[in-house]
DNA sequence: CGGGATCCCAATGGATACTG
DNA sequence: CAGTATCCATTGGGATCCCG
């Protein structure tokens, strides 16, 4: 179940990449809210550039997370939703960010007493 | 919520940088099977290296996720184990890679699926 | 045994400009 | 509006050598 080679590894290290990248969590919790077009993305996630969106959003397309629609209108329209598969990992990245909000003290806590415990020269 | 600049959203985002990079989540499900020495971990984990196995314990160590027991010996010993919050995050972790693995299969198609519609040049 | 220090390459990601 | 293309700074991470 470690060997780094298998598939199996490989396929859940990718996905945990992908949680980890910086903006693929962002993206998939607002789609959460219901399907969005580009520049209501832009505008609810205001850090993120127009090229981080986009790529965030082509590999979350490409795994089957989000589905995206054209409307070949003038001006053109994109409308990205989560597919049922997408729909399917909000449960689990949930659990994870509900973790991360009930422990944000505890580990805060814990990096200040170990950057003043060592050298207080990483004071982050 | 999504304002980047929010204390709860920065160590949301700091945690699943935690969770993709590329070993903590090995590592901290390796010593969720119990204690390990630092060679232990490596040899359990043959891909990591050194100086990647040593960052990553610092940084889960420095979270709070882990503990580092030294017993100045000759040679050196050196035992890490999860402390509680380390083994709260257990669960959470536990529910994404079962996500994963569920949906490895689909996921996987999706990707061919993808890369056939678009230019076969990306072939991953 | 358990690291620290250094070097070096590859990937990530931001800013900006251009396009259909 | 919804991108693409280019350039550039930062970071991640492997290899290697050295040390207590």
């Amino acid at each position: 179940m470690k060997d780094p080679a298998s598939p199996v590894c490989r396929t859940i290290s990718t996905l945990l990449s992908r949680i980890g990248d910086k903006w693929s969590v962002l993206v998939v919790t607002t789609l959460g809210e219901g399907p969005r077009r580009f520049n209501e993305l832009r505008r609810e996630i205001p850090a993120v550039s127009q090229r981080m969106l986009t790529l965030t959003l082509r590999n979350l397309e490409r795994d089957g997370l989000v589905s995206r629609a054209v409307t070949p209108s003038i001006p053109p329209r994109v409308d990205y939703a989560l597919t049922p598969l997408g729909e399917s990992l909000r449960c689990p990245i949930a659990a994870l960010s509900d973790w991360a909000i009930a422990n944000v003290a505890e580990i805060h806590e814990a990096q200040r007493r170990f950057d003043h415990e060592h050298d207080q020269a990483a004071a982050a």
